[in-house]
DNA sequence: TCCCATACTGAACCGCAGTTCAGCATGGGA
DNA sequence: TCCCATGCTGAACTGCGGTTCAGTATGGGA
């Protein structure tokens, strides 16, 4: 195999490993599959992260980057408060065959134990709660949502969000994605006290 | 140690078993962590229950018997709809340390890629919502509550329960149970459209 | 009382998977 | 052009942990 640069390598070697990590779940992931995925030998995955519990907390981590970058650009993004706040919603909620959630429910039982991944995780919610909690911010200095205690509202949000999640992936019960979206909108128009046709099309 | 018959045996290593996941989760416990606990050798484990995986899965398999012989005993117990409602609630509700709920979340992640243990899991689940949407049938015939969907509100508000488990348990945020107690009397108020206060206080 | 089904054990086995190590090779800089 | 820092590998090592097995002992029934 061609040699890289190491920063150019790691990276590659983080996105193999976690789309193993999503085949596989945390707990089967070998080095081995790591190393094969990436056309590489074991020994080299060792030679850059020291250790398989290093790097299957550094894949964690960077999955968060990514998921918080996605974050960003739809918050920071064009569209009235509403269109916004639908659209973030819209990505958190488990959708399809929901492959991006069953990292995250894997690398909750592993917070269970881990105080390291446990501020990790944290640290990705408290995010995702403020991001929504700016948006509803912004519909309120807009005048388009009544005074609410936005991160209370967006907490709830999110947990709701996180159990429908579990269930869809979990349970593999797949409300239609219609279906799915109506409840939210229904639940987020009774936090804003809004009609949910306002909220339904920007 | 004394010799036992099979059943005893059997029954008392599962319930060390449960113990050992909840201490050290599904992914580390050995059999002779379990062996141990139950002052027995490696392989008498093994003797009773053929594999390491059939252990683990009989294990939770009786950690939901037991979860449903206690709603059953909620729900089938005396007081009005409105108190068994909440008296189930707040026992699914995460609590204090929450060490119920530590195995299921664990289980969750298992039960992403084994279709048996996701079958098992989404038979508790059912049985869940239907115990709760009974209690609500109960309430709507009473002339309690209004009619309305009964099985659609009991998921609602267990999905939104499960998030708060997550919360509690992974992230270690620990609403203070009165502030969680009220959040869910709120909600479930709302589904309901009653007065928070006919809730609050049976 | 004997006896046998069966609960139970110690010790060995064995395969797996993470890690180590001694060295190879490549490509950018002097 | 040489050279060396560094990316990279094959092969061996190691310890762990599930499982096997040959055999022991116990206690209930005939």
């Amino acid at each position: 195999m061609p040699r890289k640069t190491a920063t150019a390598r790691r990276a590659e070697v983080l996105e193999e490993t976690l789309t193993q990590i999503r085949a596989l779940g945390m707990a089967a992931v070998r080095v081995a599959d790591v190393a094969e995925a990436s056309g590489v030998s074991p020994a080299l995955i060792i030679y850059h992260f020291g250790t398989k519990e290093n790097l299957l907390s550094e894949a964690l981590v960077h999955a968060c980057a990514q998921d918080l970058s996605t974050l960003d650009s739809i918050v920071a993004g064009p569209g009235s408060p509403a269109a916004r706040l639908l659209a973030a919603l819209d990505w958190y909620a488990p959708s399809g065959p929901a492959r991006g959630w069953t990292i995250w429910i894997d690398a909750w039982s592993v917070a269970l134990r881990d105080n390291t991944l446990s501020r990790v995780l944290t640290d990705l919610q408290r995010r995702w709660i403020d991001a929504i909690a700016a948006v509803i911010d912004d519909g309120v200095t807009a005048g388009l949502f009544p005074l609410v205690d936005s991160v209370a509202v967006a907490g709830r949000l999110t947990s709701y969000l996180d159990g429908l999640a579990v269930r869809s992936v979990v349970h593999r019960s797949r409300p239609p994605r219609r279906e799915l979206r109506s409840g939210i909108i229904r639940q987020l128009a009774w936090e804003l006290s809004v009609d949910p046709a306002v909220l339904a099309d920007p």
